[in-house]
DNA sequence: ATAAAGCTTCCAGCGGCAGGAAGGTCAACG
DNA sequence: CGTTGACCTTCCTGCCGCTGGAAGCTTTAT
């Protein structure tokens, strides 16, 4: 298999492909021409990775990931505990945003949004705050 | 006003200010000796910059906001449609973080978390998918 | 006089790729 | 057999928004 078929396969492009190899993620074999060679292995991992990152695993989080997923006699606690982890930092992450969005969402609502120039969220952002209403 | 003062009254570290100066975002006076010299505006600009960027407002934003900002003859409509644009961008994060919180809850809750190494994280990550309970 | 603190510039690196240049290789067509 | 074009390779740069560190100046305190 050449890069594209096995881009094609897992929907990665290439040039992601070639950086996993890079960071040592995958280890495809070489035809003697250079190019890289993908084993279904190579891609059953690429699909493994695709999938890891779209759940917004980081790359270190994939690289233990994948050590799990190939060991055999992993136990299920270790990948419950990177999972677990994970999810925790997306509920963090989530709840920053929701502020942000709650403070936002009260700004604009309180900005008339017309040609005239007073407007509540460059009065809070300049540091005169105030409250809703107030 | 030096560097480390306007850092102290803005909270933003001088690393951080030096490099608004560079994206010209400020532009601090120089002293005889070569040291930046911050006037009043300077301070007041860059505690602006520091409540934008914690509400998540990108360094481009934040150069729109900050002309708005100077702008005494601004449309407060022209601010509101920058910060209504910036919450929907955020809206649309935490609907992608959330999807992800929810499959990653799903198979963290199916997940034994034992010795053992049959793992529904592991599954769905390479490709056996299966409903909860499936 | 000296040491410490604070200032300056410049360069490198983070994560996770993407874009592009320069060049080798391969399959198809005439 | 030559040529075109698609595909492959490596290498370098840039994105965002800083952060850390080196090397060298100035100022302040002792």
């Amino acid at each position: 298999m050449n890069i594209s078929d096995v881009s094609a396969a897992s929907g990665l492009p290439p040039k992601t492909i070639r950086y996993y190899e890079e960071i040592g993620l995958i280890r495809p074999a070489r035809s003697t021409n250079g190019y890289r060679d993908f084993s279904e292995a190579d891609g059953h991992k690429l699909a493994f990775l695709g999938r890891a990152r779209s759940l917004g695993f980081s790359i270190e989080d994939c690289r233990i990931l994948l050590s799990l997923y190939e060991d055999r006699s992993r136990a299920s606690a270790d990948v419950k505990a990177v999972a677990s982890e994970h999810m925790n930092r997306i509920n963090r992450k989530i709840e920053e945003l929701a502020a942000m969005r709650d403070t936002l969402g009260d700004l604009v609502k309180r900005c008339k949004g017309n040609d005239r120039p007073d407007c509540p969220i460059i009065d809070d952002l300049s540091g005169r705050r105030s409250v809703a209403n107030g």
